[in-house]
DNA sequence: GCGGTATGCAACTCTGGAATTGCAGATCAA
DNA sequence: TTGATCTGCAATTCCAGAGTTGCATACCGC
C-alpha cells in the first residue's frame, strides 16, 4: 500500500460517526463488542464490522480476556496521522506561498 | 455542528482517493475544474462535486478568474485537523495509561 | 449438565455517494 | 458574430458499505 492510499484508508475509517463514538468510548476504557453494543444504538454485528475496519487501519487493537474480546484504542496511530497531515499542510502552504512570491517578484 | 461531527466530515472528505489526487495537484499549483479533468481520469462534473465537498469542509477555496474558476488548497485547515488528531491521540493514551497504572498499583 | 452470555459467520436489505451523460448559459478570442 | 471553452444544473446508473436478522459455536458460573 502506498503512503497516500494508507492515508486515505485511515481517513475513510475516521469518516464515520459511529466509529468516532466507538473510538471515543474506547478512549475512556477498554470494552468488548457486546459492551459497546449495550451503549450504542446499533447491533453488535454492526459494531463488530466497525471494529474490524478500525483494526485494519491500526487505530485499535484487540485482546482476548477469557470468554470475551476487549478492544483498546491506539493513540499513537492517531498521533502519526496527525503529524502526517500537519506535514502535508505545511508543504502545500509553503509551495503555494513560493509560487505567489515568484509571481509578485519584480523580475530583475 | 459539533466538534466531533466536523472532524467526521473532514475525515470523510479525506477518505476518497480521487479527492486526495485533487488536493495533491492543487498543492502544487492553482487549477480550474476543467484543468483537473484534463489530468485526472474522471469527468469534469465528478471533479466539480469533489471540489464542492472539499470546499464545504474548508480544505480548499475558489476564486473566479475571468471565465474560469480556480481552486487552491488551504494548508492551514489540514494543519488544524492534524493538531486536533494529535491532541486526541495523546488524551486517549494518557487516560488508558492512567487506568493501567491504577490497576497495577499496589493498593495501599 | 444447564442456562446465560460472548463471539463469529453468512445472507439480506437499503441508502448514500461516486460517476456518468446531456443540456443550457456565460465568456473569451478570432 | 461565431466558434470554442468553461461553468452550472438535472436526471440517471451503479456499487460499496452500514445495518439488520438468524444461526452456530464457545465459554463461564451455578
Amino acid at each position: 500500500m502506498t503512503a497516500t492510499s494508507e492515508l486515505t484508508a485511515v481517513c475513510s475509517a475516521l469518516g464515520d460517526p459511529t466509529r468516532w463514538e466507538i473510538l471515543s468510548l474506547l478512549g475512556e476504557e477498554v470494552l468488548s463488542a457486546s459492551a459497546l453494543a449495550r451503549v450504542l444504538p446499533v447491533s453488535r454485528q454492526a459494531i463488530a464490522k466497525h471494529l474490524e475496519v478500525l483494526t485494519e487501519v491500526g487505530l485499535i487493537a484487540s485482546e482476548r480476556r477469557g470468554r470475551e474480546v476487549v478492544h483498546l484504542v491506539i493513540g499513537a496511530r492517531l498521533n502519526a496521522l496527525g503529524h502526517e497531515l500537519d506535514r502535508l499542510g505545511n508543504a502545500w502552504d509553503a509551495r503555494l506561498r513560493g509560487i505567489k512570491e515568484l509571481a509578485e517578484a519584480p523580475d530583475a
